[in-house]
DNA sequence: ATTGTTGCAAACATTTTGCAGGCTC
DNA sequence: GAGCCTGCAAAATGTTTGCAACAAT
């Protein structure tokens, strides 16, 4: 029997963001960061798929609790979610004026804001370029708090 | 009785994109992107608000058509969806390493590759500061076609 | 002991689809 | 006239919520 493995450090960045407001460390939230970092930075998965490999790895949490932490843990920054609006998608007129505009999102009040950037503009087309993929439009979603919500 | 009014052009880059591809024009399409088009670009509606606004002005188009023709008028590369994944949302870990890491999207089959670069990053934030947002993170939506589906 | 959290199932929201009738070409 | 398109309603898919039991602090 080893001296560290009773002993162990109860202490995480996810514990300690979680008691700081008066929320609390499951099991079910550990196994949901753990499985985003095992994947590691850069895979995204959706909450079925969340849901699917917690499963597959023996572990029952059920879908409602994942939906429940994966909100928690983008309202804690510690994961991020790709999709610019809250309910369901949003179209607009594609013209040579929007082909370089972009997105300053809110992620506490989803308050929006636009704006230009050649830079962006040709990062894209460079992009494109290198993969053989013909640019249609690019589009930069810049992820913050507006000051209202800070 | 004017002579222009009778015998207007009925061409116009959307019957001409709908007739090569065996597709018919019709006032459903006509009116969803009339509406785009007057709104302007840059604003972006959802499928649902598309639907009341044709309701608002006398036309009306089911919903189901309105997201058909969405679907369609995306494809035919006249309006762009602000969304990057089909079905629902996607989250990754937020680390320093994905801060800057971005999409190349294929808007036939789904195909993503990912890059990065500075600029980008850059770009963003300055956005930040100039509306006095607190940046968290900046990911670029390159909207593109992969060489297997052109 | 207190209070936040989970799981379940039902509610809700969004999007897709089968089919009969209607319209464009 | 042939075949694409629409509207309707039903189904499929994705997400949220009320509530009782449970668990972290």
């Amino acid at each position: 029997m080893s001296f560290s493995s009773q002993y162990q450090v109860i202490t995480s960045p996810l514990g300690d963001g979680l008691h700081k407001d008066g929320k609390r460390l499951t099991p079910q939230r550990l196994k949901v960061l753990n499985l985003f970092e095992n994947i590691g930075a850069g895979n995204h998965l959706s909450a079925e798929e969340v849901h699917a490999k917690l499963i597959k790895s023996s572990s029952k949490v059920s879908l409602a609790t994942i939906y429940r932490t994966l909100r928690l843990l983008v309202q804690m920054g510690l994961l991020h979610e790709l999709e610019i609006s809250e309910g369901g998608h949003r179209y607009e007129l594609l013209s040579n004026e929007t082909a370089d505009h972009h997105h300053l999102i809110c992620i506490r009040c989803g308050r929006t804001e636009e704006f230009e950037s050649d830079e962006v503009l040709k990062a894209g087309k460079v992009a494109a370029k290198v993969n053989g993929f013909t640019l249609i439009e690019s589009s930069l979603n810049v992820r913050a708090i507006c000051p209202n919500c800070i």
